[in-house]
DNA sequence: GGTATTCTTGACACTTCTGTCAAACATGAG
DNA sequence: CTCATGTTTGACAGAAGTGTCAAGAATACC
């Protein structure tokens, strides 16, 4: 093996990531990345052959960043407040100056929801883990009665993930965390047992 | 007044409706809009100036035919009918399949909601609408009595509002109703009163 | 050190999209 | 009927994006 790639590939996937997630993947040109990483057009196209590859590996980088961080917080015992640090780690992102408002993941579901084309399966297979993730919590803390018997862990479970995906939405439409704040508390405690109720 | 418009303003509004909701506004040129019209491009931007102009008419098109639907479940008297009247709404047009997957007014929100241009107010307004017509519900159901006296309508309209966003990111993300539906029904149950906790 | 392999660079050809315009056309008003 | 006004049409120029490639540069491997 000889000619060794001289850029930061790190870097690389991370100004796409960043692009991407700002303006969009459409109104993303190869030039800008080449701009905002100094590594000549032709480089990327040779390294990655054009600009899907660079969204599959962006949303794979983000959904590793992001997972880390999800699945660390669904890994509480406790379910409430496991799915309390799930919500928090979306509010942690979106809080965070340095993100571009909303959510990659959620904005390529929707740029290229469309059609079935290689990112849209990445999203819906991100979409999907997240989903299991949150099922396997609720179910153990139903069957560790914990949680009311009466829940539905499957359904629960995709009504959490639909909620974090519309605290982006918001976050992106408002650009402040106030909403998106209030949602979440909404959606927590769909949880709550003021009666008692766990059985 | 002479030299009349010949084509059909409403079809060619309709038609950029449809192109952006399915495509994205990025991947949809001012050629796709004459072919799908028939209509030569130079008319539209003799007519409209420009794409901007006919996203903000489609998005004041969306807003005006799915509002109606909104309004009239929201006049509903008993509130949780209304919301589920609400939520239900959603629910139809993304079971109607002459519609694209998702919610035109949501992934505009996500494509243009980086910059402040002219279609993210739009967006912003209309969601803030959405947001201040659940609220008066609300307020209207707890004033009433027939909601609990210690809900924060405000802060639950931002919730019913997100959850309609959430339903849509899933509903194009993984293309059927499924995990809409579980959403809907487990964010209408926010709303239960299990042990008649309305006082 | 020589060599083969891979990367880099800048340029090129091609496609797509935008925005504009003059000329032709149509029609309501007078 | 005539005219003024606004529309349609097709073409044009130019900007922007894509994808490719040959030549040059760098380096691991033998």
């Amino acid at each position: 093996m000889a000619g060794v790639r001289k850029f930061d590939e790190t870097a690389v996937i991370d100004a796409a990531l960043r692009l991407f997630w700002q303006r969009g993947y459409g109104a993303t040109a190869m030039a800008d990345l080449a701009d905002a990483t100094g590594v000549q057009r032709g480089s990327l196209y040779n390294a990655y052959g054009g600009k899907e590859e660079l969204l599959l590996r962006a949303l794979d980088r983000y959904a590793h960043q992001q997972g880390g961080a999800v699945l660390a917080a669904l890994s509480e015992e406790d379910p409430r407040r496991a799915i309390a640090g799930f919500l928090q780690t979306h509010l942690d992102r979106m809080a965070d100056p340095e993100n571009p408002a909303g959510c990659l993941m959620c904005q390529m579901a929707l740029e290229c929801g469309g059609r079935d084309t290689g990112p849209s399966e990445r999203v819906r297979r991100q979409f999907l883990r997240t989903e299991n993730a949150l099922g396997e919590v609720l179910q153990r803390g139903r069957d560790g009665g914990l949680l009311p018997k009466d829940i539905d862990p499957a359904s629960l479970a995709r009504f959490y993930l639909g909620v974090s995906r519309g605290m982006a939405v918001l976050h992106r439409a408002y650009g402040d965390l106030d909403a998106v704040r209030d949602m979440a508390r909404e959606a927590l405690s769909r949880l709550d047992d003021p009666g008692g109720r766990a059985r």
